[in-house]
DNA sequence: GCATCATTGTCTCACTTTATGACAATAATT
DNA sequence: AATTATTGTCATAAAGTGAGACAATGATGC
């Protein structure tokens, strides 16, 4: 792949990243497709010699979909041994003429760090790099079938951002900055999969002390116009 | 060091446990001491080309701490650039006479992945490997100052074990299969770090309905006998 | 034996948190 | 002005927690 070939990158690690986003109704994810392969991954790369993890995974984030400041943490190692088809990467190396003797160590076996991002769905433009097709957003129940392990790896990511819920303020980094208590219970909603009672979650929210009350939003609908809310 | 020569390992990539045990009172962790230099580590190792993680862990602690059969579970991956000091490195080796050209990955940057273990202080005696002077118990609390940043590999290892306490069932592996109320207050004390309500406690315990009774311990001490239970 | 002692299992009461439903307030539409 | 859908808040009941009381009980000392 163009430009990896000048790099010393750490061999037999790499990265991948499950990027939430919400629009409204759906909790999302960034998939890439890459081009004259027909395989779909999940945005990733590798680390430099000389370069901290959390360093490459960011600057592999923004390279490959555009996005830049992205809240990102890892949430589990894949170390299987055969979690990775070398297969995958022999096609995606020949799709793009660098079947070279230098880049047979991206065949071999692949330790795999899982990061997720959140990211506001309504702000971002993603764009794919060089290597692929198209960088789309994709449902996450409705998830094309992903190279080597990389459904199991999202299935980990929601497990774990399920657990992280309440204790993260993850809904801070998936929804605009001000936001009304529906998108709020929405969001909340997407994640764990599961309807919340309205007005439990109103009071339970407002308990915390975390939000801060803004003005109202007058939607042109006909009924009273729900207040905005900011995360403290 | 011996041994370590006649395999392929992944370069740059290595792992370290935190393996907890619980006296009675406090709550320890194993360390190894290094012959010949002064060094406090952690068990740790590499991990071979065609070898799962976390089969090269459990492994890892057998062969270092005598040690199987172990309830393990990865908690973090420490990336920072600089996190190892090779010279750390570079004394275990020349202790070893290992000091050789051949040796010279393990001086590189390494990433690691940090695994903790929980084991039944009662039924095990550690016994230290071939490179290591002493594998010792120590209070999380009086830990000496080790090698590298394993001091912070600890910290974080504590801050996983306390966000996980209630849903893990910890004490299951920290406790012999029978043992009284009080003592598995005494270990929720030990990894929190803070004291709680005896009544408080023991209700709340036994309302979760994982808890089996069963006969009285009779300790000939001067008071009502406490019944023994296990983990359903 | 019998009183004493320390610890255990359980209960009570007050207080807090959560579930569930009710209800009035309110933007827009008719 | 009546209607409609949604929102903010309250009322009440149910469940959970904190703090203490107390009887039960194994051993000990006399």
């Amino acid at each position: 792949m163009k430009g990896l070939e000048n790099k010393n990158f750490i061999h037999n690690l790499s990265f991948d990243c499950v990027i939430f986003g919400f629009n409204g109704k759906l909790l999302k994810i960034l998939i890439l497709e890459y081009q004259n392969t027909g395989l779909f991954a999940l945005p990733g790369g590798f680390v430099e010699e000389n370069q901290s993890l959390d360093d490459a995974v960011k600057q592999g984030v923004k390279e490959r979909t555009g996005l830049d400041n992205v809240f990102l943490d890892q949430f589990y190692i894949f170390g299987d041994v055969n979690r990775a088809d070398p297969g995958h990467m022999k096609r995606l190396l020949i799709a793009n003429d660098d079947d070279t003797e230098e880049n047979n160590w991206m065949l071999q076996r692949f330790v795999t760090v899982g990061y997720y991002a959140l990211i506001n769905y309504e702000e971002v433009t993603p764009k794919p790099d060089h290597y692929s097709d198209s960088i789309d957003w994709y449902a996450i129940d409705e998830l094309p079938e992903l190279m080597m392990d990389h459904n199991k790896i999202v299935e980990k990511a929601l497990q774990v951002l399920r657990n992280n819920l309440s204790e993260k303020l993850i809904g801070m980094n998936l929804l605009p900055s001000k936001f009304t208590m529906k998108q709020l219970q929405l969001v909340f909603e997407a994640i764990l999969n599961q309807e919340l009672r309205r007005t439990t979650f109103q009071r339970k929210m407002l308990s915390l002390d975390i939000l801060e009350r803004h003005e109202k939003l007058f939607q042109g609908k006909a009924h009273k116009a729900p207040y905005l809310y900011s995360f403290k």
